[in-house]
DNA sequence: CCAATATAGATGAGAGTTCAAGTAAACTCG
DNA sequence: CGAGTTTACTTGAACTCTCATCTATATTGG
C-alpha cells in the first residue's frame, strides 16, 4: 500500500533534511549571537521594512513573513517591548491592527543585515554553481506551487 | 563592503526559505496530528531502529538524528516517559548512556511511518521530476560538504 | 602518577512555537 | 435587519529548543 522511498529518494531526502536544518541553524545562531534576535523576528522586520510607510496589517504581515498568526502575535508583542515595532488599531477595519517598524527597529535591522547576508552566502550560495542556483530556484518554485494550493 | 544578494539570488533565497519552512511545517503537523510526536522525535526513533540491537550511544544518536546533545537529552527523557526508549548506563564507558528503542517504541514508529512517507511524497517528491530530484541531491551534497567542515 | 584538559551527558532557566479557545468586529442572506 | 458565519487578532497553557552550567569519567602530557 505505502509507496516507500527507494534508495535514491531516501538518500536525497536525508540529504535535504540535513542541509535545510544545518542552514536554518546557522542562520538562527548567527542572528541570535550578533543581533540578539531569532530568524523569524528578522523576517518580520524585513517584511515591514519593505512595506509602504513601513507598516502592514497583521494578517498580511503574517503571510509575508511566513508566520502563523499566533506566532506573529507573540513575536510582535516581544518586538514591541524592545521598541522595534508599534501596533496601532486600524481605522478602516476595527478588528485589525497595523504594525509599524519604528526607527529603532529599522536601525536594528540595518545593523543585523550585513552579517545575515554573509551567513546566507556562507551557508548556501557559496557552495553552489550559478547553474545549481537556477536549478534550486526552479525546484523551489515547483514545490511551492503544490504546497501553497 | 557587504556582498548583497542580487535579484536572482534574492528570489531564490526567498523561494528556498518558503519551501523549506512549508515542508518542515507539513511534516511536523502530520506527525503531531497522526502520531503525537514532533519530527525530531521521529528522527530519533528512526535512527535507533536502524542501529544494531536498536540501541546506540547518546552522542552517536545525536549525530545520526541531527540533534544537539542537549536537545537529544531532553527528547529521550520524554520518549522514556512514554515507554518508547530506555536508557542504560554504558559498560565500556561509565560516562556514557546507551539508548535503546523498546518494542512499544518500534510499534509507535511502525504505526507512524506510512503516514509520514505519504507526507514526504506529497510535500516534496510529487512536485519534482526525476531529473530535479537528482539535481536536488547534488545541490544538497554540495552544500552539506561546506557546512559540515 | 597526577594535574590539566577533554568528553559524555544531564539539567534548569529563558525564550519561542503550537494549539485551542476566546473576543470582537465585519459580512451575508433569508 | 438580525441571526449565523466568517475574519482579525490575542491569549494562555503545554511543549520544545537553546544556551550556559554542572557533574562525572576518561584521556593526555610532564
Amino acid at each position: 500500500m505505502t509507496r516507500w522511498l527507494d534508495d535514491d529518494e531516501q538518500r536525497t531526502w536525508r540529504n535535504y533534511m540535513a542541509v535545510t536544518q544545518l542552514v536554518q541553524e546557522a542562520l538562527d545562531r548567527q542572528l541570535q549571537r550578533e543581533a540578539g534576535m531569532p530568524h523569524t523576528y528578522y523576517m518580520i522586520l524585513v517584511a515591514l521594512s519593505e512595506a509602504p510607510d513601513r507598516s502592514m496589517r497583521m494578517h498580511e504581515l503574517a503571510r509575508r513573513a511566513q508566520s502563523s498568526q499566533s506566532r506573529l502575535s507573540h513575536a510582535v508583542a516581544r518586538l514591541e517591548e524592545r521598541g522595534w515595532v508599534r501596533r496601532d488599531p486600524c481605522a478602516a477595519d476595527r478588528r485589525g491592527n497595523v504594525a509599524q517598524l519604528t526607527d529603532a527597529g529599522f536601525a536594528a535591522l540595518s545593523a543585523a543585515a550585513p552579517g545575515h547576508v554573509e551567513e546566507v552566502r556562507r551557508s548556501l550560495f557559496d557552495a553552489l554553481t550559478p547553474e545549481q542556483v537556477a536549478q534550486l530556484d526552479d525546484i523551489c518554485t515547483a514545490v511551492r506551487k503544490t504546497l501553497e494550493s
